[in-house]
DNA sequence: TGCCAGGCCCTCTTTAGGGCCTT
């Protein structure tokens, strides 16, 4: 059975941690054994000039539920596929209409004490690039997991960054797996990615997108890859940094004699004893690393979803970030 | 010839420098 983590009381700290441990425990099992992972046959329409593309290219959700056929499944997330046909239909019409949608700033609703569990659709995602320059590499793969669970509650795609691979000893994806016409191109994935989100969204909800170093590294490469094609992050999507969360970690492991290694998601995977099942440093193998991490740190830092929302930032944030940052080094 | 990512944090600090973290 999933739970959702949004379904916990706000200020019940200790519910918040006992509800991750059993939605957790049963995303362990879930992942340990492993669930489907489909194909998508998707047909899009092309966001430059309305110009209507057909293609049948692999992007993997997986059902989220433990059934017998997954259990049969030894080698990981990444590892199997089970055919199916979805089709996803966006056009730029569509993503104007979602762009006009008016959304409340999430954290004024925390204000209002509002109840966030009916509002907040928590994801973890992790992209792996041909390098760290937002401006110069490329995104070549994604992987998000809904944190509520249920059918296709995971979302990952390799992406034809249509450039040579220099850094495939990091991530063991290398140009021959990406540069090859079955494989997304950025611009062919967007909408299909955008529509994934909404889809997980709740009636006028809200996303908090989680990564680890998400401000400096996640985020601007996806800020990036939505200009290059004139889009724009969707007003209601926040993010999350759990970097942050874990220098206050090592600050309060500090304070009691205890000492943390390393900030790094290695560091708090060997901290909570959570055992990598696959290669580290694919995107959907990080993904569900971090996704074990957060509810143990969020019960050691006793950070309640609205604390966690406090903690997030949007687009506007950085951009403002940076602004203040260039005003005082030209003052 | 010079640059080659960038934001955050710590300290031998703040008119700075270097390390961490992400691929």
């Amino acid at each position: 059975m999933i739970f959702s983590l949004l379904h916990v009381p706000r200020c019940r700290i200790q519910s918040l941690a006992n509800y991750c441990g059993e939605t957790f425990h049963s995303f362990s099992t879930t992942c340990g054994n492993n669930s489907g992972i489909r194909l998508l046959s998707s047909r899009i329409y092309g966001l430059q000039g309305g110009q209507r593309k057909k293609w049948t290219r692999p992007i993997s959700t997986n059902t989220g539920k433990g059934s017998t056929k997954s259990k049969s499944i030894k080698h990981g997330i990444l590892s199997e596929t089970i055919l199916t046909s979805t089709t996803a239909s966006v056009n730029k019409t569509q993503l104007d209409q979602f762009q006009e949608v008016q959304y409340y700033d999430i954290r004024q609703e925390i204000a209002q004490n509002k109840d966030l569990s009916s509002l907040v659709t928590i994801i973890v995602f992790d992209i792996e690039t041909t390098g760290f320059s937002r401006e110069n590499e490329r995104i070549i793969e994604i992987a998000l997991r809904d944190l509520q669970g249920g059918e296709n509650s995971t979302f990952q795609t390799l992406v034809n960054p249509q450039c040579k691979v220099p850094n495939s000893h990091i991530h063991g994806i290398t140009t021959q797996m990406v540069n090859k016409p079955d494989v997304p191109r950025m611009e062919d994935l967007i909408p299909i990615l955008l529509q994934y989100i909404r889809s997980r969204e709740k009636p006028r909800g809200h996303v908090l997108l989680v990564a680890h170093n998400a401000r400096c590294f996640d985020v601007p490469f996806i800020i990036n890859e939505l200009r290059r094609y004139s889009m724009e992050i969707p007003p209601n999507w926040y993010f999350l940094d759990t970097l942050p969360l874990a220098r206050e970690l090592r600050e309060l492991m500090k304070s009691e004699g205890k000492e943390l290694s390393s900030t790094s998601l290695t560091a708090l995977r060997d901290l909570y004893g959570i055992k990598v099942d696959g290669s580290a440093h694919r995107a959907m193998v990080d993904v569900n690393t971090l996704s074990l991490i957060l509810p143990k740190l969020t019960f050691d830092l006793k950070l309640t979803l609205s604390s966690l929302v406090k903690k997030s930032f949007t687009e506007s944030d950085m951009i403002n970030s940076k602004k203040k940052k260039n005003f005082r080094l030209i003052f």
